[in-house]
DNA sequence: CCCGATATTGGATACGTTTTCATGCATCTC
DNA sequence: GAGATGCATGAAAACGTATCCAATATCGGG
């Protein structure tokens, strides 16, 4: 018994008509009425599914949008995936993922990988210095930057938060609060980030308050504790990210360090464990489905007329994890 | 300018040697070392991929591994769909995500676009009660479920966490710690994990103390805040998820149950803000990332000799949830 | 020295689709 | 009524690869 899967040649030839005619009708070119039923019937009676691999060898593209992430671990990666599974579903194109792990050769190659698929719409929270965009982008590839944008590429349509905005906000939120020695606690790929802090906190900044981490739970945890212990004196932190705020709590618990009372903490992201936290957290939200949504649009309306990108609005959502500057110093 | 890019005629053109040659050299077939190393210098000289269109028409088959998630905004199945993008790199293939909303319809939607691509292997975590799978499998997918499996498909292979072991330990647990109205806050799929809860539970066993919610935050924050009020008398819960554990914390809070004072806390899933509440959680900890990881195995292995499935084992982390009974009429 | 066996090679074919192009037919215009 | 115009249609040609098969070259044994 030979199962062959039902293919276009088939439904033509139980319609009585050439397969062109089949590919129009279901690819909504014209027929007439009486034609275009046919196929359709027959093609319902054979449950016929065109196949993608045909077309897209015809096509030279394979469809589907590549998505590249640092780390689907994240919870806000994990957000943002999900806002371009929801768009993507809508349209029907599958969803390639790839977990770049912030690595600039990893990405490279998670490249290559879709390229031989044939994949040439992408969506990327690029990683590294964007050195390693430009033979991609020549390449024909259709690309929308999420939440971060590589430095040099500012032609690349971008789907970002308005950290600018968020960071001013809660630095000013901070020096309401009397706070003066600010620390930013970043990740990788976050130099833009870091440019709206001492933006935002003026003359204030102290560069030695400005830590960056790589990737990993690890090298969080050892950057905050490396900064609570080596600037005992700094009375209040942004984290720049959920893994960031996690480390920040984690290192000043274990150096005794109470929050808000020695520290205030202000964390980028508002993620469901930020309520249950005790102090709950004050964290900036920032719109991570949307961004995967919008980036998701945008690759799909693909090569015409390219919007110059998005900026979505964060919130400052005040819970416990701030005090005002002094309060350490109160009786008790 | 035509920027057609090169092709394996291209290759074969400038080797002087056939497309087969060709074809052969870089899929490992035999060839003359010379050949070979002719061809393989050629390749590199010319950035040669081969691309996956034409070999994927030619193969009648697209490679690449879909992975069917209920939720990828659930940091469990973050972890695994992490370990799943390890093992597949290391493959090189690719991994097309989808994401089911434990909705049945919504999978065989999800199975019908990879069928579409292609795509012949896929790891899922099935919903619903099973009867969508059967005409999937017979399409001739290779599958591997992992971490439930989908009734009536014993023959699948499957990659799980014990949780029969660690319903056991954690029900035993609480047991000693003289609990005997202990709830289960239950999630979608797990049929399974009832039983063995009912099971470990023995006579103790209290229907009314046992609740499903859906897979949604507000249902499980619904279903925790129902049953805490409606059985007051309840001692000690068991949460079948992260997501459920977060709902059971946040009800008891609104509800003023003191965890452990006046209830004690069992969740499954070891999640880093697990530590970071207040009291740090008790938790059944899950290699999610481990499941992912086999399961890929198992799907890329393929048809040869499958075997029976994977249990791996879970872990009990004693943190601060739990308490003995009986503390909460302790003196103050 | 010749024959058969083996290893290597390239031509040709098929995979399932989309799209171009030419054909036939009907309708419209002057 | 004749030529022009438009539309529906099907045959055929790609798309880039893997594989079948026949042909050739190499080698060993008799």
């Amino acid at each position: 018994m030979n199962m062959r899967r039902t293919t276009i040649k088939d439904v033509a030839e139980a319609a009585g008509v050439g397969v062109a005619t089949v590919s129009r009708v279901l690819s909504g070119g014209s027929a007439s009425p009486e034609t275009r039923e046919r196929v359709l019937n027959v093609t319902a009676q054979l449950d016929y599914r065109p196949s993608a691999l045909g077309r897209n060898l015809r096509q030279r593209r394979s469809g589907g949008i590549g998505l590249l992430l640092p780390d689907i671990t994240d919870t806000f990666y994990g957000r943002l995936a999900d806002g371009v599974l929801t768009c993507a579903r809508s349209a029907g194109e599958p969803v390639i993922l790839g977990a770049t792990g912030d690595d600039p050769e990893r990405e490279a190659e998670l490249i290559g990988t879709l390229l031989e698929q044939g994949v040439d719409r992408v969506i990327a929270v690029p990683s590294g210095d964007g050195d390693g965009w430009a033979p991609t982008l020549r390449a024909g590839l259709t690309t929308v930057f999420a939440h971060r944008l590589s430095p040099g590429h500012d032609d690349i349509p971008a789907v970002l938060a308005d950290d600018r905005a968020g960071i001013r906000t809660a630095v000013d939120y901070l020096k309401g609060l009397g706070h003066r020695r600010i620390a930013y606690l970043g990740g990788p790929g976050q130099e833009q980030r870091l440019s709206f802090f001492r933006q935002a906190l003026g003359p204030l900044v102290d560069e030695e308050l400005v830590v960056v981490a790589r990737g990993s739970r690890d090298s969080a945890y050892a950057a905050a504790a490396g900064l609570f212990q080596h600037r005992p004196d700094l009375t209040a932190v942004l984290a720049g990210g959920n893994l960031l705020g996690e480390a920040a709590v984690l290192a000043a618990r274990e150096l005794d360090l109470r929050i808000p009372r020695d520290l205030s903490l202000i964390m980028f992201d508002d993620v469901p464990w930020a309520e249950l936290c005790s102090p709950p957290l004050t964290v900036i939200a920032q719109p991570a489905q949307d961004i995967g949504y919008r980036a998701a649009e945008l690759v799909l309306r693909g090569g015409t007329r390219r919007p110059r990108g998005v900026l979505l609005p964060t919130e400052l959502i005040v819970r416990g994890s701030c005090a005002a500057r002094g309060t350490s110093r109160s009786p008790r």
